[in-house]
DNA sequence: CGATTCCCCTGATAGC
DNA sequence: TGCTATCAGGGGAATC
């Protein structure tokens, strides 16, 4: 599922193959729904223009557009993938949607599940609107450890929930959550407002380790992702917790629950992360 | 405000 | 073999 380093890995990527190119044409198949507000917007915004910049915010990717205003928002949710492809490949199974290029590259939108979408923003304002909803983004300045403690002091969820809710810090997904959590020692369910100074520290290193790592190892690829030249991700192998439930923990050998927290999956050790 | 549930989807897997 | 039920999950909406 693509989170932060997974989105960040494909951003930096398309910025370095399709910059400054030309949207000659985008064409649609089977999955009408995933272009917002409507395919014939979609189009209308996108087809003669040209790609001025790939960007992100938390898990979405915004490329905008060459015209004074207009981006275009790409998000993958669990299944979504954005693979580099020539005119002459076939497409794949998932494929919903092509945008095609001037020089004869296309980028291809596959998704398995269809949660994702490519959504029109027309101008700068509502681009902003969009992005305010956003918490902070976890590897700029901005994220401070005194911020960090602070989003955490104002409230009772448990603190899995509070690092994965958007609102509050942006781009962490269920991978790097559990993660992080299990390398602060800080069990998932623990109340968000009684982490210790050392826990809040802990977890803001933790975060920033895994994000970075992420990065570096270009991705988890679990599920369906891949990155634009459709290549899997290496983070795998530095996986900790995630969906290794059942297997030793790496620090202390114990072996690795699986509960659910806020809906969602969750991996930890039930000795080095305790309450 | 927060917690919970449903919904959007479909491949993989388990049980019969 | 092939059917059916269950599960996975980001995030938005509805409800209490």
């Amino acid at each position: 599922m693509p989170e932060l380093p997974e989105v960040e890995t494909i951003r930096r990527d398309l910025n370095k193959e399709l910059k400054g190119r030309k949207i000659l044409k985008l064409k649609f198949y089977d999955w009408a729904k995933m272009l917002k507000p409507d395919p014939e917007t979609v189009k209308k915004a996108i087809e003669g223009k040209k790609i001025k910049e790939f960007d992100r915010r938390a898990k979405l990717l915004l490329m905008h557009l060459g015209d004074h205003g207009t981006t275009i928002v790409f998000h993958l949710k669990l299944t979504g993938q954005l693979l580099l492809k020539k005119n002459t490949d076939p497409k794949d199974r998932f494929n919903h949607v092509i945008i095609q290029l001037d020089n004869g590259d296309e980028l291809h939108f596959n998704d398995l599940r269809k949660f994702g979408y490519i959504k029109v923003i027309k101008d700068k304002e509502e681009l902003k609107k969009l992005l305010s909803d956003f918490g902070p983004e976890p590897l700029t300045k901005e994220f401070t450890v005194e911020v960090f403690k602070k989003i955490l002091k104002k409230t009772s969820r448990n603190i899995k929930t509070v690092i994965m809710d958007q609102a509050k810090i942006s781009g962490v997904g269920n991978i790097y959550a559990d993660e992080a959590l299990w390398r602060a020692k800080i069990h998932p369910e623990k109340t968000a407002e009684k982490l210790t100074e050392k826990e809040i520290q802990d977890l803001f290193d933790a975060l920033l380790f895994v994000l970075k790592q992420g990065i570096e190892d270009r991705g988890t690829s679990v599920d369906s992702y891949l990155d634009v030249y459709a290549d899997e991700g290496k983070h795998k192998k530095n996986l900790k917790v995630f969906r290794l439930d059942k297997e030793p923990c790496p620090r202390c050998k114990t072996i690795i629950k699986k509960i659910r927290v806020g809906g969602r999956g969750t991996h930890y050790c039930p000795a080095c992360q305790v309450k």
